[in-house]
DNA sequence: GATGAATGAGTGTTCATTCAT
DNA sequence: TATGAATGAACACTCATTCAT
């Protein structure tokens, strides 16, 4: 390895860890793998790490904030309640796509490890819904959409983003990405229809 | 174990395994729990299924197919394409969650297994999305629905009953299911909203 | 499996037994591998002889009886102590050439196997020593040859053949066998010398 | 375990594998037994060779180049065709009595491990015959005997050396060894007979 | 701080043997 | 007698974690 340079080694193994976790899941990926693409050592990696298990709730937490901060920095900027529920929903689906890895890595390799990580990906689907629900209430409260249960559709919302992210981070063709978040936003957009007349139920 | 009974032991260990799997995850369900799940044996395991990974591509395999042709059949029994569209959520959602264990095989643990599972994890939402997608198209076909695309929203509404599932699945207050399949329906079936003017775009 | 014929039954386990042990050696030998090309099954196997050891065993010390006899009457057929040991020698190399899965199992595959067969490999060894050995002293004993360490002689001729159907058995091209025993045995009987002035030291 | 020490692990392991193999055989050395006998662990046999199969055919290998040095360094010390030949069976008598783990593990425990070791036990059996044999030839060369089948005489004589090493290794009387290599080797010379009248055939 | 050799509990799989039918 | 499903001890190999240097 380099220098003596403690954060930069902490940094070089939380990337190797994000990419490794992301490229062969948890359980396939060994600690072994993160020190050598992380170009230190095993010993490195438990200096700064407790554990595989502790450096991989890290990892979901820290990208959990970072791409929630991201979309709410975005969100801030759109002007009007409606626009910001657009906004929050275009902004979330644009960053989880531009961080492939990190998506992967929450909605993907982060399911089926056992109870033990279920506190933790609860936690991070949570976080996403609840930048979802908080605006949808504000357009709610503003009249700019009929009331409904926020929290249900934020969920809904969010399974649907994460699924068409799956099929397509699962896919081959990974390409396609980009030419779905309109439509898809679009179409979860409709589903707070603003029904005939005008008014609610 | 009980008498000589190839088919009732096969039987048994394939319902402990699904037990098994449901509950601890892939990785931490052991070969062993699943012989004394089943009041069998490792032999007896190993006489019945060639490995681990095989009798969880079964299980999967056989889930999909039950709760697929369980779909159908209701659907089936609806008439007009608008109506089977929301038979097909309804039925789907209702057939998921009266099979919590092999819905949280399907949807949960089946996710973040590494690159080994992911094709057959694929084909398994691929199945889903399908039964979906046709009946939408059906929809779409005879002029109840605009047209839109039917696969993207095949996907987008499998994922939102997804995560709503999940969410419910993970949690501990595990009763809410019920309550949120109308309103989740509801959500969907207004994402394919019918515009003011009765004209699509 | 056919009718109900313990001889027959046996018979077909013991020559089953024969083939699988010669082609995989006793290790990678299954007892399921002796059922099935038994034509029965494992139920039989253990009808029919108590463990795989002890199959082995028997399949062992019947070969080297059957083996034996085989050269010793040939040997008896014979005229004169040289002759005799030629004759020993001739036969003995064109039983086993003509056995190739006895030989195998008895000079390949029984080496090799742990503590558990030293005894009954040497005895296999021996009961071959002894032939040869006993008609080198009947040929030392008429003055046909001169007196030498006959067990030692016999042993190292035994060798000598092993090795030499060894290196035929292990390779491919098998076809050689035949080509050798007359010269193998010449060099053989060579070593017996009969020195220059006819009398020995 | 003791110091730190990479290189001197390594050689307790494979002292130990020498050790285990030739006491218990292939099949019946466990890797447990090796870790144990090395004082290591099995996760240090593991760091050091890559699986059980590997160590065995590493050890085969080591064996036999270190054997056939002994043999040529002793031989290219005589002078003379037939002294050589003379000094070549000498040598590889001597080297193998010396070398008794080494040897039961080449030519008693390689045996019969089924054909996945066959290809190595062949070189192994090959690379002292070649010895033998280039000796021979020479000897044949410069008219010191009279030609032959070189390779043939060369196994011969290796199965003849290997067959009463093979007795004696396998008895509990040990000690008759070095009272047998002279008369054994006296026997294999005089196959190479030089005929009555000086003349060969 | 970093290294990488060493540890050892853990686990999927094999297979000789048993036994209900 | 024969069958083949069932048993379970055994074992090679893995890998997160430790620790001497």
């Amino acid at each position: 390895m380099r220098a003596r340079d403690k954060e930069g080694t902490r940094q070089r193994i939380i990337e190797a860890a994000l990419e490794v976790f992301a490229d062969k899941g948890y359980n396939d990926a060994l600690v072994d793998d993160i020190a050598r693409t992380s170009d230190t050592s095993k010993g490195a990696f438990y200096f700064h790490f407790p554990s595989k298990h502790a450096i991989f709730e890290s990892l979901l937490h820290t990208l959990v904030e970072r791409l929630v901060n991201d979309a709410e920095g975005a969100i801030d900027r759109s002007e009007g309640a409606l626009d910001k529920v657009e906004s929050a929903l275009q902004t979330v689906l644009a960053t989880l796509s531009k961080h492939e890895k990190a998506t992967r890595l929450l909605f993907v390799e982060a399911s089926g490890l056992g109870r033990a990580f279920d506190r933790q990906v609860r936690a991070a689907h949570q976080a996403f819904a609840k930048v979802i629900a908080r605006h949808l209430q504000a357009a709610v409260d503003d009249g700019s959409i009929c009331p409904l249960d926020v929290e249900l559709t934020a969920y809904a919302w969010l399974g649907a983003i994460h699924e068409v992210l799956y099929m397509t981070l699962i896919d081959d063709s990974k390409k396609r990405l980009e030419t779905l978040a309109t439509p898809l936003c679009q179409l979860l957009v409709r589903s707070l229809k603003r029904p005939v007349d005008n008014a609610c139920d």
